[in-house]
DNA sequence: TATGTTTAGTTAAACGTTTAACCAGAAAGA
DNA sequence: TCTTTCTGGTTAAACGTTTAACTAAACATA
């Protein structure tokens, strides 16, 4: 067994309320006996326990991370990337994450995280978009909450957000800086925020160059971002454009979909078409061509959902900060110069 | 803030202790009170406090994750994914993980993470070769440690590990039959078991075929098995043997590694010396030509050590169990037919 | 000298549970 | 009827801390 405050006050000759005020440097203790506490401390190798000491100052040093298990599962480490950023930037604040999941589809009867009923955290990260109802459920509890690359509409919250419309905007300037004049999206998912708000960088940037905007430019209406998504959103726009000579995705997921598609159609990338992405992902680094995009620090959003946690933790003003951070453009192979023909 | 037991059993009409045995289906409570007891914890929507109950019984309904810093924040997210595996499982179980990373180098001072030195855990979890130094650490702490992919020479444990040896030899079975008969062999950190188990393995299947064994075949001596001492191995092994058609790569880095090389060289994959890898990373299935490879159920470990450790935290009994979990050929575009020209 | 103030601690209550030890009342055995 | 045994609880101690309230001794003030 480990040692007690007890073991230590023993050694020591004090009690242990000395103890736990010289850990604590409280000036009620003479500097020489902190010195013997301290000493003894050392000599046991004790430390407080977590649980003992959480259970008087109703702090567990814990802090919770809610995703979706789909985001968890998903083969693109997007939201596992957050986590793991979250997961050091807490050890340099002295806390742990826990973990877990949404199941999929919601049952009826939302159930609540272990963590959350048993007071096993002192605040809540939520990953990404969530179900509404299951939203509802945690607010009741009371608990501070921080949302990294989402936030509900309409709720007085802090979070930790992308600068998507800046994101979208740059993805289509680099498009209109190498000359292209028809720049299709495809996008889907489309009440989540990001997405929308990439869309409207898109637009913002098309506007600003007074080139045509026009829906028959744009697929949004499928129901996800993922590969076989933008596979049948390329069919879709080739189907009814034929002088879009780029196209801005959504997502990487979808990029790589959109060129699959292309390739089997025997269009060239970049060649016949140039195709930009976002968030960066791994394969983008790896597929033929390499995908350009628009990077999403992952990494970095995990440590300032941290930070900014620690501060909502530490300051008990609960005023609802937003933290967004940039993205970056990443120019690989899917880009090119119009190709005048 | 949430009820507790207290309230409980204000409501209930009975003392804390009614409550609790209550709550533990304890047979001196009459059918009748548990049923009310029952009835106004529901009511409430009362949950036990994990550290308040930790405090009591002495667990915590944690496990600790330990890896080192280089493993965790490789690009190839080998040990994050086994991570996310235990994570899973870790549900299944009613326990949380919290995780933790070894700095490298090392400091002087080894000390040791936080949730061991609070108990904040009651179990620990070791991914991956760590250091000796840490671990003579760790062991003072009488702590139940299960090792995953990786556990110490003369080190009486529990551990769930990677068929290497038969790894090796289906990789280097997967050439035999495809008509290869000079079989190379690049590796490196040769003192981690795991790499030398699937070189033996490779050994076992060559002299099983009577085919040639020499040292003219391989590569042992890079001190790291990452993309770059692929690389130098191939041009290594290249110069000093020219008979070669075929090469097994101890991982698919160093694979990658190798066919960067061969591809620079001008030498094509498949059509003049095939190539395997073991693990199965992402990057495997993009590479171009993709990689065939032994897949390494990264997930499926994290789901055992997990199981491993709970039966070990459940029966006291420490006797040291091995989980050995099976491996996978997945063939792809990088291994072909031995072409006689 | 009596009284107040400081210093450096100690005692005890509290946090939310579990559980061993105890106990009142009912039923059973003599 | 008196003891014994069950039944269905309750009381209180314990887990390892923190901290408010208290106190004894030393010192200063009038």
């Amino acid at each position: 067994m480990p040692p007690t405050i007890k073991d230590v006050a023993k050694h020591a000759n004090v009690s242990i309320a000395t103890v736990s005020l010289a850990i604590h440097d409280n000036q009620r203790i003479s500097e020489e006996t902190k010195q013997k506490v301290m000493q003894v401390i050392k000599e046991l190798n004790y430390h407080p326990s977590r649980p003992a000491r959480g259970l008087v100052s109703q702090k567990t040093g814990n802090i919770g991370f809610i995703l979706t298990e789909n985001h968890f599962l998903r083969s693109e480490p997007f939201y596992t990337q957050i986590f793991l950023g979250a997961e050091f930037e807490a050890h340099n604040h002295d806390y742990y994450m826990l973990l877990t999941t949404i199941p999929e589809p919601l049952p009826k009867k939302v159930k609540l995280p272990r963590f959350v009923l048993e007071r096993n955290v002192d605040g809540i990260v939520v990953a990404g978009k969530i179900p509404e109802k299951y939203l509802a459920q945690l607010e009741k509890e009371e608990i501070p909450i921080v949302f990294v690359d989402y936030y509900p509409d309409g709720f007085d919250c802090s979070a930790v957000l992308i600068d998507n419309f800046n994101g979208g905007k740059v993805a289509a300037e680099h498009l209109i800086d190498l000359g292209h004049k028809y720049i299709g999206f495809v996008g889907g998912d489309w009440n989540h925020p990001s997405i929308r708000n990439r869309f409207d960088g898109y637009i913002s940037a098309l506007e600003q160059h007074h080139l045509p905007v026009s829906d028959l430019l744009h697929i949004t209406d499928e129901d996800n971002t993922t590969r076989e998504n933008g596979y049948q959103a390329a069919k879709k726009l080739l189907k009814k454009n034929k002088t879009i000579t780029a196209i801005f995705a959504c997502n990487d997921a979808m990029a790589l979909g959109v060129m699959q598609y292309l390739q089997e159609e025997g269009i060239s990338v970049p060649e016949q078409m140039s195709i930009i992405g976002f968030d960066d992902v791994e394969a983008a680094q790896v597929s033929t061509p390499t995908l350009s995009t628009v990077a999403v620090p992952k990494y970095e959003l995990g440590l300032e959902v941290v930070r900014l946690m620690d501060k909502t933790l530490d300051t008990k003003n609960i005023t609802s900060n937003k933290v967004v951070v940039g993205v970056e453009l990443i120019r690989r192979n899917s880009t090119g110069n119009l190709r005048l023909c």
